[in-house]
DNA sequence: AGCACGCCGACT
DNA sequence: GTCGGCGTGCTC
């Protein structure tokens, strides 16, 4: 008999489908199982795609040695999902598979007889009391513990008093406690408002595959997604929430866990592996019900899902980048296509491409119109920094933010200060001669960190010494330029000085208890002005906040694409979101130089309808998506003539391939170089009718050039959404 | 990529 | 005769 394997290979050239053969019968193999094959003269792992197929490689098929003792045993739906996947990112089966399979690719998972064991699988019973008393003073801590608090996990009970493992055990071996079904009970639903209601019954209408849910900031959608959860539920379904990691709060996560219990799963990028391996292990018994994660939550291991809700679906993260090679919302549409099941994305600023296809009426839209009790959107104060420079006021803070922080201040509220850029300054030029000083490995201007007083490079991470004249000219007027959050915490601090200042970026937020004492100290008001980057843009709930500044609304219109408008408007108006959540009204201020841009001027009004009827109209003038594909081609590799050589080939090839298709391609632009590669790129606009002749043409291409490169260049192929 | 094969010059 | 340097070709 012959089967499909792919192999892990290190090189991406050698990921495909190879045909081996065996004398193992149908029963003793299955889909996802890890296999010894021989590989040349090497042996490798490889993953069964098939069982009983034909050979036509035309290659005479070698014998596989053997199968591993340990086994990952995938859903159905998501081995279909992998080579959906492989197709259509050009990316290879075993790339593919080993996006969704647990950490080291399954190692040390076990199946046995229907159930997954992972070695040393924790016990994850939680033991309530029974009956009967205990014996001595360690055994009644925890009688005590488990009278007043309910049923624990035994991890649970060791964390909370001082004692050894060993009263525990004795106690269940007494029977005095035991193991407990039904653990916590779970808290109710909120009621729901009458707007929400309306929204709740509008899903149940139609069986729409696709729904987007549009609501703005504080109008409700997290208790929507938790009601058709627990329909779901009710109905022995599962459910997956994917939300932005950033979102993924301790607020959030006892939200959910409240309302779900122990048959919830928490799923993010701070896990370990072993607990990741133990969380898989947990969904593919089907131990778990509910699962809130990041994107990679999307490949969670359960069966019979019922409802998939996609979180901020317009969020960047979500789409292919650098470190992501898919789009976690295109993966949620083939999974939920694949097994039938309702997908929901939630936005306050959708997309505009998506936003688009639900008024056409390719998507079902559901509307909340209502902010909960009514609590207005917070009032946006637009102030045209350039008439503040004409003033005089050559700060970053305007007199009129600089007024509200002390109102503020005086009143025992709290302050947020947003400005996307860390640092302490932009960056470091030369008076004299204009040099900037730039990053060794990256073409990237540096900026300059006070804390470390030196130079660090925002892509590559590297730092180095702050140069006291320039290196080309030997000028000694060598400044900074242009304001980051380091500099704002120090100006503020000292015109506030009796105020309790805080800066949350990633240069003081890198690990998770500091994230988190950080949360409790502003929930617990021991900080009064909070000052921060994009990290605290989303899911922050704050009631105390009634002021938030924007200190530079433009950083994020420089950006070179056709999303920039869009990305723009939606951090914009998120951030404003976090002020004015609790019952005293909230305000904003929002710096600008470019107080006429449509993007700003909208997200002051807090009017997406109005920012989407503007943009729109642009995406058709230049031909952008909706209304044209977009794709983008980069090349990447570190010897810059032949990468650029590579992408003028690649280019023709195209065309050539191509000849008979309406496609409008851009001029061939350089990207600068990060960590020493060079990347070159070029676009193509393409209409619907001809994706499919394209994608098969630059399938061909792609193909024909990985082979020729030989790893060297790395293509990138991104269809724009 | 990685590994073996094979051709050729340098060396005991 | 044989050791090893590196160019070439192959992986179901």
């Amino acid at each position: 008999m012959y089967i499909d394997v792919c192999v892990q290979q290190n090189f991406i050239g050698f990921d495909q489908v190879y045909t081996y053969s065996t004398k193992l019968g149908r029963n003793d193999l299955f889909l996802g199982q890890r296999v010894k094959v021989p590989f040349g003269k090497k042996i490798l792992m490889g993953i069964i795609l098939a069982i009983d197929v034909e050979n036509t490689s035309g290659f005479e098929a070698k014998e596989i040695l053997g199968t591993f003792e340990d086994q990952v045993f995938l859903p159905r739906d998501l081995m279909v999902l992998a080579e959906k996947m492989s197709e259509k990112y050009f990316i290879g089966p075993f790339t593919s598979l080993a996006y969704i399979l647990p950490p080291s690719n399954g190692q040390g998972i076990f199946y046995d007889q229907g159930e997954f064991k992972v070695e040393n699988l924790p016990d994850l019973n939680r033991y309530g009391y029974l009956e009967g008393q205990g014996k001595n003073p360690s055994q009644e801590k925890v009688l005590n513990l488990l009278k007043s608090q309910g049923p624990l996990l035994k991890s649970e009970i060791l964390d909370r008093l001082d004692i050894s493992a060993s009263p525990v055990q004795t106690l269940i071996k007494n029977g005095v406690i035991g193991p407990v079904k039904e653990e916590k009970t779970c808290q109710p639903p909120q009621v729901l408002t009458p707007d929400q209601e309306r929204a709740y019954q509008e899903f149940y209408q139609d069986q729409s595959l696709e729904t987007l849910l549009f609501g703005v900031t504080g109008s409700g959608k997290t208790e929507l997604y938790l009601h058709w959860a627990q329909d779901c539920i009710e109905r022995g379904q599962k459910v997956l929430i994917i939300l932005p990691e950033i979102a993924l709060t301790p607020q959030m996560v006892e939200r959910v866990q409240a309302r779900f219990g122990s048959r919830t799963s928490v799923m993010h990028s701070k896990l370990t592996d072993s607990q990741r391996k133990l969380e898989w292990t947990r969904m593919r018994n089907g131990q778990v019900d509910i699962l809130v994660g990041a994107r990679s939550g999307i490949f969670a291991p359960m069966e019979n899902l019922g409802l998939i809700i996609l979180d901020e679906e317009q969020e960047a993260s979500y789409q292919y980048h650098q470190s992501l090679r898919y789009d976690v919302r295109e993966v949620a549409k083939m999974r939920s296509e694949i097994t039938g099941t309702r997908l929901v994305y939630g936005s306050a600023t959708p997309e505009v491409s998506l936003f688009y296809r639900a008024k056409k009426g390719d998507i079902k839209l559901i509307q909340l119109k209502n902010r909960i009790m009514d609590r207005p959107l917070a009032r946006v104060h637009l102030v045209d920094m350039r008439e503040e420079l004409s003033t005089g006021n050559l700060s970053i803070l305007s007199n009129v933010l600089h007024q509200k922080i002390q109102n503020t201040l005086s009143r025992g509220k709290q302050v947020i200060l947003f400005l996307n850029r860390r640092g302490y300054s932009n960056f470091i030029s030369c008076r004299h001669c204009g040099t900037a000083i730039r990053c060794d490995s990256c073409d990237i201007s540096m900026n300059y960190h006070k804390t470390i007083h030196r130079l660090r490079c925002h892509y590559c991470g590297s730092t180095k010494p702050l140069p006291k004249t320039c290196p080309v000219c030997g000028s000694k007027l060598i400044k900074p330029f242009g304001v980051g959050t380091q500099q704002v915490e120090e100006l503020v601090k000292n015109l506030f000085p009796q105020a309790k200042v805080h800066r949350m970026d990633r240069d003081t937020t890198n690990k998770k208890e500091t994230y988190f004492s950080l949360y409790e100290d502003m929930k617990n008001r021991k900080i009064d002005i909070l000052i921060g980057t994009q990290m605290l843009a989303k899911g922050l709930d704050f009631e105390h906040v009634t002021l938030v500044g924007i200190l530079a609304a433009d950083t994020s219109l420089f950006i070179s694409d056709y999303k920039a408008q869009e990305q723009c408007y939606s951090l914009l108006t998120q951030v404003s979101g976090r002020s004015g959540r609790g019952k005293d009204p909230g305000e904003v201020v929002l710096q600008t130089y470019n107080p006429d841009n449509y993007a700003i001027k909208t997200a002051c009004q807090g009017d997406y309808q109005d920012f989407y009827d503007m943009e729109i109209k642009q995406r058709q003038a230049y031909d952008y998506p909706p209304f044209k594909k977009l794709i983008s081609i980069q090349l990447t590799g570190p010897d810059k003539e032949e990468v650029y050589e590579a992408t003028r080939n690649f280019y023709r090839d195209l065309t050539g391939a191509t000849r008979t298709l309406h496609l409008v391609g851009t001029k061939i632009i350089e990207n600068p170089k990060i960590k020493n590669k060079y990347t070159f790129k070029f676009q193509l606009k393409s209409n619907k009718a001809d994706l499919a002749l394209l994608r098969d043409s630059l399938e061909w291409v792609f193909k024909k050039h990985m082979k020729e490169n030989k790893g060297k260049i790395y293509i990138d192929i991104i269809f724009e959404r």
